[in-house]
DNA sequence: ATTCACTTTGAAAGCGCTATCATCCGCTAT
DNA sequence: ATAGCGGATGATAGCGCTTTCAAAGTGAAT
């Protein structure tokens, strides 16, 4: 290559990286041979040699989730202009293969990290504090980050879902729920919660199953709470998919939403908005929480380690309430 | 960390990648002083002196839609126990990003590429080829493949859809689709062949938009549709976020499917069969291409550079006929 | 004409590993 | 007792870049 350019090794380099370091001449010289040549810089040598790898690395439950596609989209966009390269892996809701993809990630020396939630294991939580660069930790809040921390309280977000069909008149309100994804296992805490300091039982109301969830285990949770609870009049879900899971079954047994049945999703993904009626569901600010993610490792970089005087951030939820969910009177008056 | 065990730089390595070479003591050694420290090889070094990088790179057009999620996890899944590393990057729809990321990639030296579809630019293909390692472009077939290739003719399928609704006794046959992906795009020409075969019109029955689609876009679509061509009896969607858009409308608008409007759609992703009714929709064998994908790379890498005898695959496609689909008569009887 | 400061280029060293080859040890075969 | 052999370990070099520092060239100031 850099015989090809007739230059040294050392301006080939420049030429590329710091283009005004280097003439006019030997610039186009270099570029020429580049496009001829079709040279890709090395990027293991680069990186070795410059102790700056330009990855960072992020850790994600799932990618079959929708939540995880506009977080990850988000990070990217904050990144990508910046210069860094998004090294993504999926850990399948498992703390031991978020253990395995934390050592994978290390060994390509990324300079920052991003993992989502706060339940990694004592060693994933040591490996990350020895790496020596930021990390930050999405999508749930703890008093005891690694580093930094963005998220929200599943707990009280599935206490607020109670809550908001409560005070729509609903007693009998069901949880669906996939077991395995931790946060999801804090919503279910925070409906237990809200239910027992409400007065209302949960019993033949809670249904869940150890699968990653999908619409179709959405049909066969509900169709179980339906066969113990037949008076059920409200169903908050862990997630959309089991939400329109239960819209299904209840069109396929002629049950009216809103007026029968009243549904909660969790995270708004897009089809809440088409659906027939509109999924009421908790909005959580996953874009915003990449967003930051992303922004706050930059800074951290840029601005010699200094961590921003905001190290965690709660960024709530939102409850969109829509056509799925109706005060009971409705179904008072039409005689359910 | 040689100094650590009180051995040798080389014994280290090899006892940690070759442990059979390392005796007993020393291994044992070694392994301590990887605990105690945390050691984690530097990944970039170890490349860059071995040249071999453990790195598969894919590009995936987009995560949001849930076929690459399938495919993404069907690829990882050989390739993670044969001790690779796949590195995806999302490509957007866009062949200028796809492109950029293939330099990306080619950048981490990795052992063998897959990439989706068969569109790249010229560049593209000649960044792939030069690289020297094995490609396989999937999701779609090429007279002209870069190196393997394992997809199907989405032209043929788009047809297929036609065929299928039209042995239902439809010919008012509406086609949704987004611009943008190139096999959308060879969809709805199948489906323009087929219904021009047919002798049957097609005017005032395609809307696209050239956004990525969701749910709602399904919406919009469809209604623009009724509006043109109130007397539409069947839609076509090129995917099954379309599909269950239009079965949305249909029941705001209490149109009854299938009796008043068929719907078929593509991909045949989960929500497919939990629907109400269940949709019809054309099944692709993404998982299966993923795999043969993975396997085939490791076939090559493993077997000195050897080509499999079957360097293109035609997977198919099958029609997963079911309630969002009756034939025409059922409608009739109905009076509608 | 000489000095000084600045810009442009190159030479040398080294990032943390692994490949290769040499060395050493203990053993068997002669 | 010595040659010969295989297994275990180490010394050395180098992967393809970047960092650092030295050298050479340029022009303005003295």
């Amino acid at each position: 290559m850099a015989l090809a350019a007739g230059v040294s090794p050392v301006t080939v380099s420049r030429a590329i990286r710091q283009p005004d370091m280097v003439s006019e001449v030997l610039r186009q010289r270099v570029a020429e041979a580049v496009a001829e040549l079709s040279y890709i810089p090395n990027h293991l040598a680069s990186a070795l040699a410059s102790t700056r790898t330009n990855i960072v690395g992020a850790i994600v439950p799932s990618l079959t989730n929708g939540v995880f596609d506009d977080y990850v989209l988000a990070i990217e966009e904050v990144l990508q202009p910046a210069g860094f390269q998004l090294l993504v892996l999926n850990m399948h809701y498992s703390e031991l293969e978020e253990e395995r993809a934390i050592q994978t990630l290390l060994g390509y020396h990324p300079e920052a990290m991003i993992v989502a939630g706060v339940d990694q294991t004592e060693r994933s939580r040591q490996l990350l504090r020895l790496a020596g660069v930021p990390v930050v930790q999405t999508m749930d809040v703890t008093d005891d980050p690694i580093d930094l921390n963005i998220g929200l309280d599943h707990g009280d977000a599935g206490a607020a879902a109670v809550s908001y069909l409560h005070e729509l008149g609903h007693s009998k309100i069901a949880h669906l729920t996939a077991r395995g994804d931790p946060r999801a296992r804090r919503r279910h805490a925070g409906y237990l919660r809200q239910m027992r300091s409400l007065g209302l039982p949960t019993t033949g109301l809670v249904q869940s199953l150890p699968r990653i969830s999908n619409t179709e285990m959405g049909r066969e949770l509900f169709s179980k709470v339906l066969s113990d609870t037949p008076d059920v009049t409200a169903v908050f879900t862990c997630n959309d998919d089991l939400a329109l899971g239960t819209l299904f079954e209840c069109q396929r047994r002629a049950l009216r939403v809103p007026e029968d049945i009243a549904i909660v999703g969790f995270n708004d993904l897009d089809f809440c908005v088409s659906s027939m009626p509109p999924l009421t569901s908790v909005s959580t600010g996953r874009q915003q929480m990449g967003r930051w993610a992303a922004q706050s490792i930059i800074e951290i970089i840029r601005g010699s380690g200094e961590r921003p005087e905001q190290r965690r951030v709660d960024v709530g939820f939102t409850i969109m309430a829509r056509g799925s969910s109706a005060p009971r009177t409705a179904a008072l008056r039409t005689g359910t």
